[in-house]
DNA sequence: AATTCAGTTTTAGTATACGATTTTTTCTTG
DNA sequence: CAAGAAAAAATCGTATACTAAAACTGAATT
């Protein structure tokens, strides 16, 4: 069980949801669970923290995060401009191959839907962003953009409406298109707007539902003080 | 000593060259430096491998990073790719005041230059992106402009050529006037272009001239294995 | 004289131990 | 009985101790 192993097991319960936004993460308990002391939990707690997936609050312990309306909007923003230059050198770069790609992706994406696997079908969502940016051959790129889209995924994980996970259906076949077709502003418009259209389809009305402030969850009460 | 200013002690000698790539970070050497264990030492040492300033060699430990041509190349290229999404944000974006900041920077390297400070200049070349990337108002995109950024000090520092740092001179006033006409495509090829001529600028001619490997340092040699 | 191998020293990686701080529990008091 | 204070428990952060691996030294051998 190397350091890795490790770190990739805690990314993958946030991502897929099996710890809750806001979780408390505790050194000595997930030692046991990795049958190890807390000396090499730490360092994986501090990456974590680094990717903002989590939150170590000093002296307090790390948590899951919960990202704030504020910063749902700061990363999907931040995606709406790295992604444009990505997906312009993607379409500039794209070969026949590539395309099969995306479009197999597209499709496991439909059939994960269909399976109402809604987990498996927003997972191969990010999958379609990451495949889109290895594209350009760039691994730095392709890093980056793997970071982005897995701190939207707390973002979605946190504030996606019940039931909305058909939103983005057309989007990702749009955008192959698009590529297919080497228009490049084309294909930036289209990325644009696709994120905004993941982004207006959140529900960005409360400061997260799980775990809210007493002031929302007692909203119902009115206010008496 | 807080843990981030061990880190952004360590962080800036090596960006400002004070720490040669290849250089040992030994975890007590370090310890001993600022007063504290080695345990303190070890994630600040993690952080940085994850900025790819450093890299750690299992069981062998910490040196200071020494990308090859490959990474220099692909950090070049990535900045190419993402900095074009961020430029039109910021042309998007740019108000006056912006403008101003940036016109400031480039007569502060200007004047550094003058003053033959080589480093206060390249610093500030630096500076003039991440502010470019502060006008999209956009805090995630800053930071990760700010990584990419730092990651391309240490390949300047490694594979400058002596007699160049005049280069990028019209470049970043090229890049403002482009900003302020609005000219979104403008700006974008101009930014490619730009980061091209920094690319080109560089001598990848050979692995590094510090510490090169034995096959290189003993070319002149020819081979006689 | 160069090379290899054994012994020594150094150093990375990990666990344990300990002090400091927070959280929880319990006890007191109005 | 509720609220606050004090004590106890739990847990974070750091240093120290230990183990194992790598680097170094030097002698022996070809």
């Amino acid at each position: 069980m190397t350091d890795d192993d490790i770190h990739r097991e805690i990314f993958e319960a946030i991502i897929d949801g099996r710890l809750e936004p806001g979780e408390k993460l505790g050194q000595d308990e997930l030692g046991k669970v990795f049958g190890v002391s807390k000396t090499r939990i730490r360092p994986v707690l501090h990456r974590l923290a680094d990717q903002k997936i989590v939150v170590i609050e000093p002296m307090r312990g790390a948590f899951v995060a919960r990202p704030s309306v504020e910063d749902a909007r700061a990363v999907n923003a931040a995606r709406q401009i790295i992604e444009e230059g990505v997906i312009r050198a993607a379409t500039r770069a794209a070969k026949p191959r590539h395309l099969k790609i995306l479009r197999q992706i597209v499709a496991e994406e439909q059939g994960a839907r269909d399976r109402r696997d809604g987990g498996h079908a927003h997972r191969l969502t990010g999958e379609f962003h990451c495949e889109l940016a290895r594209i350009t051959g760039n691994d730095v790129v392709a890093e980056l953009v793997r970071e982005l889209v897995s701190r939207d995924s707390l973002v979605v994980a946190l504030y996606q409406r019940p039931a909305s996970s058909v939103c983005s259906l057309g989007g990702h076949t749009d955008l192959i298109d698009k590529i297919a077709s080497g228009d490049e502003d084309a294909a930036a418009h289209a990325m644009r707007h696709h994120l905004q259209d993941v982004m207006d389809s959140l529900d960005l009305g409360d400061e997260g539902r799980k775990a809210p402030s007493l002031a929302t969850a007692f909203a119902h009460l009115g206010s008496r003080s």
